[in-house]
DNA sequence: CATTAACCGAGACGGTACGTCCTGTCTTAAC
DNA sequence: GTTAAGACAGGACGTACCGTCTCGGTTAATG
């Protein structure tokens, strides 16, 4: 038999209360107990669908934020990137990976998560730097500054830095 | 009048006491009530000295270990300085991060301890790339690399990670 | 159109359900959820024609436990009803008084079938005591030392008992 | 070493609010959750001293409620015990005994309650029926006829109870 | 060398989130 | 229109940790 169909509302309850509740109190400080709360919801029903905070942030950020598709130019692909990655979000990622430190099968999640972002850059900086350039390591030093800045916040992730990426990466080709 | 002065003992056996059950447990796991039960002391001696975990955490790690100086050569730089965050560092420092993102407070004190490290490897660079190489952002590709990976453990902090970015900077002189 | 019937299967397996596990777990440890997947039944049909797992036990009890009409003798009477109350029935109705403390409309109910066991023996008594003794005081004298016996289980509620009350009995009218 | 001693405050204003609750809403309706608010204590503190609602009544009934000794006479002990187990404390003891029924290690501590009741009516009832009158089934009766009426309300527990019962034992030494 | 004040361990305090279970209701497709 | 299935909002369960507090007992410099 087949029962009552899960219910779209409050999946989509769910998601959007989560990430308005990491933007105001910070990934840290939001509750599983929370998120039900400000989306009108069971506790059960989360607990349903979901089984910790970090799954539910995650299908979140899939659910509302699109990604740049690696199509464009290097600065546009930055821009783009960089711009996403403020706000919210940066708080977001940050705090999934502190979870995905302790709890290995949501690690590997987070993994596929971050690797289709790796696969747009990497498929950009194929067509921006010359053929000899170890591509993995750069995408691990582009993405790595922009995490570096998101976390410690001693410098903005904004169009300057997208602009003095694409410089230094010129470099290299040069 | 004086009183009784600070146990020595119980400041040491509690910052062994925080690192050792952040290697066995995950930073995200260790609870101070944990680490005073570990180290034989009171809970309130933890809290007469710190305010939480990340605070005691920040302090094991000024404690115990020992950061490059920045009067090495780049690729021992790096090297030294995977090694050390490879192991149980990585994930602490990881874990202290997210803590720094719902913290502002601490999120300062963090920063000092990450200035610390920028300023050393600022100071290998200089002496390692050509003058109108952006430094900061060398710093930031460099060390960001690093977290990136031991974030997201796609890939290995080890020596290889130190010579192929050796080579990657060489690159930018050339 | 009058649509499906009642099924009959269902019902007969929700009583069944709710008598056996009365008497595996207890009954303040049944739950309606938890008959309803014994008998194999939706929970809704359940709640379709019963409001309480109280009103599934009471008619549980009327349907599979037929009462002595009052008809015997004294002793046998005693005998009768003494072996009845052992086993599962004597937990199932001591919990169904403790339920029918807080629910007034269940407590009618409740006071209806116990009716029907005091008129019962109202009339054993009638027959066997002189006829200056207070009945209704002798029928709450004589069930009431078999509950408390019940539900207390200082001492068995067996043949021995039918015997000695029926002796105690007898010296009322001598 | 000792620690901090228990708060007496907070362990009167439990056993307090637990009686209270039992007044207002009934034994059944009554929750752990809802003891430790309306004590306004920390359901922690519960816990800690108690294991069930059960533990906390029958602490709470020994506590605020003092029984007879047994060294009145008949009509007397009777009409102090009816006057007591009217009211509140009714319901509770009732609801005790259902819980009793699926907790047999509660049950132990429940009938080490209910006999000193027991005995006091056995004293009583020593002092007061001839020497071949079987005392305890005399007490299962009078103390059963009693709990029947608290448990099925088909009549009161009161005065008259008390007198007719006393006439009935007259009978049996007659 | 006795006083004394801050330290220490232990552990209870009021709180809050956890993850689980059950309640009573609702919504499907199947019969 | 009843059925089995199962999701829904809600709330109590018992546990764990938080940060605070209150004990008795322990140092060492001070007076």
């Amino acid at each position: 038999m087949v029962g009552r169909p899960r219910s779209e509302t409050s999946r989509r309850a769910i998601l959007r209360a989560a990430l308005d509740l990491c933007e105001r109190d910070g990934y840290q400080n939001v509750t599983l107990k929370g998120i039900a709360q400000a989306a009108g919801t069971g506790r059960q029903t989360v607990y349903r669908w979901w089984r910790t905070k970090a799954e539910v942030m995650i299908e979140a950020l899939t659910a509302f934020v699109e990604a740049p598709t690696g199509s464009e130019d290097l600065r546009t692909f930055l821009l783009e990137t960089f711009r996403l990655s403020g706000g919210a979000v940066g708080g977001v990622i940050v705090g999934l990976m502190a979870d995905a430190q302790s709890d290995e099968a949501f690690a590997v999640r987070m993994r596929g998560f971050i690797d289709s972002r790796r696969r747009a850059l990497h498929a950009v900086l194929a067509r921006t730097l010359s053929a000899d350039v170890d591509l993995e390591l750069a995408v691990d030093m582009v993405f790595g500054a922009m995490w570096y800045r998101l976390m410690n916040r001693h410098a903005p992730v904004d169009e300057s830095l997208a602009d003095d990426v694409t410089a230094m990466l010129a470099r290299l080709s040069s």
